[in-house]
DNA sequence: GACCATAACTGCTCTATATCACTTTTTTCG
DNA sequence: CGAAAAAAGTGATATAGAGCAGTTATGGTC
């Protein structure tokens, strides 16, 4: 069969993906079979399979040997990279946050080497302060190479996330993202913008984000409200 | 051709796996591509690919397309379900712990609410101390369910690791785990075991670990010396 | 030497089957 | 009726090919 554009395998998945969507199908709901599928969309069964497989990768089904293929349960998105805006989207949340800082700073030490830059480059730094339900819970401050992305600045960042404007604007597919996580206390400026008392623990988080290719694009350095933020994630072993 | 035992894919990532331990490839060396590994072990194109998928989705390998495979750099294993045992294993530390408490308890309601049991389950409860280059790193509380796994507290937990005794003893395969991560300061009984100042940030990590049925069988509730402790994780997008 | 076409090579998608191991359903028979 | 046997169905593994699209090294031409 000729491939037009999209795959035949993906093809398969988005149909499958759109039926889940629209409720025709709830969790438990045997999915067609690799057979089925294979008639239905007149492919091979290899191609069916396949579709069958990504998406069980994806956590959209679950598939029990000589039993069959089922909706999955609906779960949080585990071990997805999401941008903040996204993550307010997919709870029914209108994402709110108040530009603190946007300039182009130089000799941030943490900064460049985290961007993988040379010691005296200059960067953008962005900080930002999260809200959630009215009430703030995060700190959030993005560090990018200026050389690429200066132009950043003029970018409508209160209204558009910076992660769609990276992607839309500068042909960035974003990949994946290492994050290192720890424990520490609010410093008294936090504390004061987070509204929690001073020796309040915080959840930080180092997070360098990377493009498909594999290169460093953003670090960002978040500061989170224990008591309002719970870091999910699902590990395999 | 004929699957005795272990499938053919597996047999052939096992190969390279191998190869790549003994330390014949290095990080960004050229593995054999998809048809010269089926010449190789006289299999077939799709059968070399499913290898070298499964290789690349371990984060063993890297594909590019039309350049070829290569070896991944080593790296922490992210997102992998590791016991401290192992851990400790995979840097060449030797894993120490304490063990403070191992008895059959009743009513304790977080642990049976995540170990889903009926809220007067009777439950093992095991609380050890993590240490790491003879400096304590964390406290570490399992619970499981009694009437499945009382026999464990006749096993020996000082010298082998609880995941090991549960895969050996007990049959199971561990799947993966869900965690919760969130920053608690230290209660005194806890910063006095842990040796640190009394208002000390900690990393806490309520872990349930699920079966590869997906059937829930340990819930560990562990507090993290942010100092010596920091949690990485890899998302992808 | 600089440039450009080409050939070789790579991973990606796909076909059309086949067999195996396992579960579930149906049928058969005492 | 109830147990055992058979049939149907499922995902997992595997074969032996094919064309596609992208990268890279190789030659030949100016």
């Amino acid at each position: 069969m000729l491939t037009k554009g999209v795959p035949a395998y993906r093809r398969i998945q988005s149909a499958i993906r759109r039926i889940i969507e629209a409720g025709e199908l709830k969790p438990g709901d045997v999915v067609a079979s690799e057979r089925e599928l294979a008639r239905l969309h007149n492919v091979s069964l290899m191609t069916a399979r396949h579709a069958l497989v990504s998406l069980e990768r994806e956590g959209i089904v679950e598939r029990r040997r000589s039993v069959g293929t089922f909706v999955a349960a609906p779960k949080i998105h585990f071990n997805k990279l999401m941008s903040y805006t996204e993550q307010m989207g997919s709870r029914r949340l209108t994402p709110v946050s108040k530009i603190l800082f946007a300039k182009i700073i130089e000799n941030d030490e943490e900064a460049t080497a985290r961007l993988s830059l040379a010691p005296k480059s200059r960067v953008v730094k962005l900080e930002r302060l999260r809200q959630a339900a009215g009430e703030p819970f995060a700190l959030e401050t993005c560090y990018l190479s200026a050389a690429q992305f200066s132009g950043l600045l003029s970018a409508p960042l209160q209204t558009g996330s910076l992660f769609s404007t990276l992607e839309r604007d500068y042909g960035i597919e974003l990949g994946y993202s290492d994050e290192e996580v720890d424990a520490t206390v609010a410093d008294p400026r936090t504390a004061d913008l987070l509204q929690v008392p001073k020796p309040e623990p915080l959840l930080r988080i180092r997070q360098v984000i990377y493009s498909t290719k594999g290169i460093v694009i953003l670090y960002v350095l978040g500061l989170y409200r224990s008591d309002r933020h719970n870091l999910i994630i699902r590990r395999y072993r």
